[in-house]
DNA sequence: TCTATATATCTAGAAATTTAAATATATTTG
DNA sequence: CAAATATATTTAAATTTCTAGATATATAGA
């Protein structure tokens, strides 16, 4: 972790929806429905569900998760026309670790 | 720790200058020189010696630093006419236990 | 009380962020 | 391949943040 990339983490969290939208990740059975193309959870939760979620524009959600899996707050994986995300747990702690 | 007070941290974490300052407060000894009315660094670092290192005009530092004791992220001390800051590491514990 | 110093607040122009509509691209399915 | 769906990118207007100069306030010391 440097100072460059935890200020550019600070910038995905200084909105209230992207904060929540880690809050929602962390538990995805809790805050989201199965989707339909797959059964669990691994790889997070489809882009689609979270904009409906977040009641935002597609447009907007695309910057904000497009932005936060740069930083690397966010692991993306496509699966055919479908985008899953899910928190990446080593880069928020080596962040919370640089802040500590 | 709740959705809105995690938004305005992370805002006060979104700009390179606040978190270096930030991370100059880690070890005061190291990264700032004594100040004259003081022996220690009890009560963290004067805001002028912050002012000094971070090369911003004063008014914006004040406003920064002003922002960041207000979200709890630092913790503020007087002495005479000088003031003196220091890391509130609680709520940074408080805040980046939230994130985990 | 007068002066100097430290910090806070007000103000305003510059720069960055926010947000969504429009459009583009990618993938699946018929 | 054409149509439908999912997501990304471009563009632009509205809002917010950044930053410093000017000014105000507070404290110390002469």
């Amino acid at each position: 972790m440097n100072l460059k990339l935890a200020t550019e983490i600070g910038k995905c969290l200084s909105n209230q929806t992207r904060v929540q939208i880690m809050e929602w990740l962390k538990d995805p059975e809790k805050n989201f429905r199965q989707h339909e193309s797959l059964r669990n959870f691994d790889d997070g939760v489809c882009v689609t569900h979270i904009k409906d979620k977040s009641g935002l524009s597609q447009s907007t959600i695309s910057t904000y998760l497009t932005n936060m899996q740069k930083c690397g707050l966010l692991i993306l994986t496509r699966h055919g026309k479908w985008s899953y995300l899910k928190r990446n747990e080593k880069l928020i702690k080596e962040y919370t670790d640089f802040l500590k």
